[in-house]
DNA sequence: TCGACGATTTAGGTATACCTAATAAGTAGG
DNA sequence: CCTACTTATTAGGTATACCTAAATCGTCGA
């Protein structure tokens, strides 16, 4: 029963900071500052610069660092960030559909064991969730190999949870009904909200910088395709 | 996503020291030497000095301490002991059943998990494997009050892998074989550690000092009952 | 192009959980 | 009952990941 000590480069802290970072980036990967990810992690800004000195001066540095330019991840730092995004999410995906989480609970408890779970945990959830590639939040999961699917779209059933989209496009089964959304804002380009399942299966959503929540039923719902929009 | 400071009194290697202390203190709880939490924690002895004074000058004392006289728990430091050693159990039990981990890897797991699972992941798991008393090594689970279950005797078809146990009592449903186990050293009282299940859903176990290999088949350890011994 | 001001970095400090080496306290043999 | 030896404790030091306060850098407007 010895003592683990978790070896530097691999390290809860240091997880948290690589996500930061390719979060903050967004897909461009462009470089973030000190001051966006003190805001991000919740601490000052000069741990900041000693962590990035640090992480950048590694035998194996994670992260390119320039004084006073800001930081992005390199290659081995992209690599694990993603691997512990792909952790996040199977864990998300496995604790609502498995386990019978509520949504609600599911980041928390994913944002604390996405550091400590084996290859091998990934592995079998991953196998017992019949390698899914979105979570219950509607977000890609990273493969296996640490790349981000392409980002298709996906239909807005699979979400469970809040977060905003970009709407891809509506099918058209039915005009009047096509009309109806539309005249509601629901179009592909629009961007959409989601607040909440409800109980028929259906879910409440808002649409561009509108408040109100818009009731869709199951059906409708299944005619909407979408792409996840930030992180 | 603010970085996650453990605080004192909660940690993972604060668990450690009271798991061993639980386990080094036996089912009398007696007091437990610095020198062989050392060895079992694999720290310098001064260091668990260190800790211990720690723990027992804590406001809520973790254990009893003093000076040259070894330790043992508080009450609220056995309820913590317990609740860790619950969450190994169950970890196990759960990565074993609804996992389909080969039985080799589960305790890894299980000892890095178990310190970062939340109170609602144990009762999930728990609920899940319709909350089970003993885990595929044999060992008790303790309860969700914090209390190690009555040393009952369990089916030896219950243990999945290797420990050592004291046998309690052969069924004899059939005199013969009765007579035939017990020429082979197994009856009540004696020792008895499991080696592996063989393919055919029987165990490999060895009785007494003896090192030979005994196959039994199902049916006939179906028939033993055993207690478990030592931790 | 010169400040001023905000962003960033350096310098120096804290707590945790380890370490080694030196000291002190118990224990057992003569 | 006192020394020798083993066990435990104190003293002083390391690395990590934070902190605050005090420089310094860079850019943007006059």
């Amino acid at each position: 029963m010895p003592v683990r000590r978790r070896t530097n480069g691999n390290s809860e802290s240091v997880d948290n900071y690589l996500k930061a970072i390719l979060s903050l980036g967004g897909p461009g990967e462009h470089r973030v500052t000190s001051t966006a990810l003190a805001e991000r992690l919740g601490v000052a800004p000069a741990s900041i610069t000693n962590m990035l000195q640090k992480l950048a001066g590694a035998m194996e540095p994670l992260v390119e660092y320039e004084r006073h330019r800001g930081v992005k991840l390199s290659s081995a730092g992209k690599r694990r960030a993603l691997e512990v995004v792909r952790h996040h999410r199977l864990i998300e995906t496995f604790l609502y559909k498995v386990l019978d989480y509520p949504i609600e609970e599911v980041h928390d408890e994913a944002e604390r064991l996405e550091h400590f779970i084996s290859e091998r945990f990934e592995e079998r959830i991953a196998a017992k969730l019949g390698h899914p590639t979105i979570d219950p939040h509607g977000h890609f999961i990273p493969t296996m190999e640490g790349e981000m699917p392409a980002q298709a779209s996906i239909v807005l059933t699979e979400v469970v949870d809040g977060g905003t989209f970009l709407i891809d496009s509506v099918d058209d089964r039915d005009a009047e009904t096509l009309k109806a959304l539309e005249a509601q804002g629901i179009k592909a380009g629009a961007r959409l909200k989601v607040k909440r399942r409800t109980a028929a299966e259906g879910c409440l959503v808002s649409v561009g910088r509108s408040a109100k929540a818009l009731d869709l039923s199951r059906e409708m719902a299944g005619d909407i395709r979408i792409v996840p929009v930030g992180s």
